[in-house]
DNA sequence: TGGTATGATTACGC
DNA sequence: GCGTAATCATACCA
């Protein structure tokens, strides 16, 4: 019996801090207290610690099916040990009740063998919680260890960055609104946004030769969409008015497909970024762009040799700023060094 | 299996 | 806090 005293024996009454701090870590873990899909909020804050999507839902499951499998072999446990605890009382109970006939045994003597042996339980209690939560943590900093694990991104979240990035290439620096959007669009975080635009914008602007061909066909699809809808608009204009809305400067520059292909612009950046200069711009792309497939009646020829997005909009310093504040095209936000001020807080 | 692509991380500047 | 640049680590592909 002696054998097993054991730190935390000496603990009273009033709530140990270690014991504490064990129950609330097997509280957050989602270990103990009410089952709620085997502590997903654990995993989701995991998750979002290693920068976790959708995309991680695999490992969320094995996540959770570890952490499952953690807290049915500590409840198990901890009812064998509540047992274990129950019998060895009785037992020593019916012992004491035997040598009663004997000796003289009073109550205070039985609550002190109680309180020894109950005592003696929460120790290997508290020891069970301890490995438990060992189990937690390395299960835990397992998961988070493979956050390097990655994931290409699907093929679909791949596209509507790319559709994203070379449709604004003159200004590829998503507000916080359209990293939100595209997030939820591609099922990724935000932050994986941002980093895909990190990576994007200086593996373009290191080698845009290489990104030309991609760059090209990501314009030939804004084309194709603007194009219908320009043909719509037009023909809209025929039947309905004989105004040229779309001509001028107006904030109702009509394509849907074209400068928001995704989303809407104004959704995306915010405020001020849906008027005439977008309007303007993604006007000049269409132009050519129609040109192009005219002449080809696909992409092929039009694209290898005509660059349909030039790397016109890169300053010799390689910034993209310098290219479009001038004159034809201002930014929803403001380019490298000056980030998000629009949005602002 | 080696080269390339790509998502994430880190260091640094503003 | 965001961006760039360099780098790491892994996925992907011929």
């Amino acid at each position: 019996m002696r054998g097993l005293s054991i730190r935390g024996a000496q603990e009273e009454d009033p709530p140990d801090p270690q014991l504490m701090r064990l129950d609330n870590m097997l509280l957050a873990e989602g270990v103990s207290g009410p089952e709620k899909g085997g502590g997903s909020a654990a995993a989701a804050a995991a998750a979002a610690a290693s920068g976790g999507t959708a995309d991680n839902s695999i490992e969320h499951s094995d996540y959770r099916a570890k952490l499952t499998q953690i807290r049915q072999i500590y409840h198990t446990e901890l009812e064998k040990y509540e047992q274990a605890c129950n019998e060895f009382t009785t037992h020593v109970m019916n012992l004491l009740r035997e040598q009663s006939r004997t000796r003289p045994i009073s109550p205070k003597e039985i609550e002190r063998m109680v309180g020894i042996i109950h005592r003696k339980f929460s120790s290997i209690q508290m020891q069970l919680k301890q490995s438990t939560c060992e189990a937690v943590m390395i299960l835990r900093s397992r998961f988070l260890d493979a956050r390097r694990k990655r994931r290409n991104f699907s093929k679909q979240a791949t596209e509507i960055l790319n559709e994203y990035f070379y449709s604004h290439l003159s200004n590829p620096y998503p507000s916080e609104e359209a990293k939100e959007e595209l997030a939820k669009k591609c099922s990724i975080t935000v932050s994986q946004v941002s980093n895909w635009f990190g990576n994007k914008r200086i593996r373009y602007k290191k080698n845009i030769g290489k990104f030309q061909e991609e760059a090209n066909l990501y314009a030939a699809k804004t084309a194709v969409t603007a194009a219908h809808a320009v043909a719509a608009a037009v023909q809209n204009n025929q039947t309905n008015s004989p105004t040229t809305p779309n001509s001028g400067s107006s904030g109702s520059f009509n394509l849907p497909n074209s400068g928001d292909m995704y989303m809407n612009m104004q959704s995306l950046n915010g405020d001020s970024y849906q008027g005439s200069q977008v309007g303007a711009n993604v006007q000049s792309q269409v132009d050519t762009l129609r040109h192009v497939i005219n002449q080809t009646g696909g992409y092929n020829d039009g694209l290898g040799g005509n660059s349909l997005y030039s790397p016109h909009n890169l300053n010799a310093n390689g910034g993209w700023q310098d290219a479009t504040t001038p004159s034809s095209v201002t930014s929803p936000t403001e380019g490298p060094g000056s980030v998000h001020s629009d949005t602002s807080n």
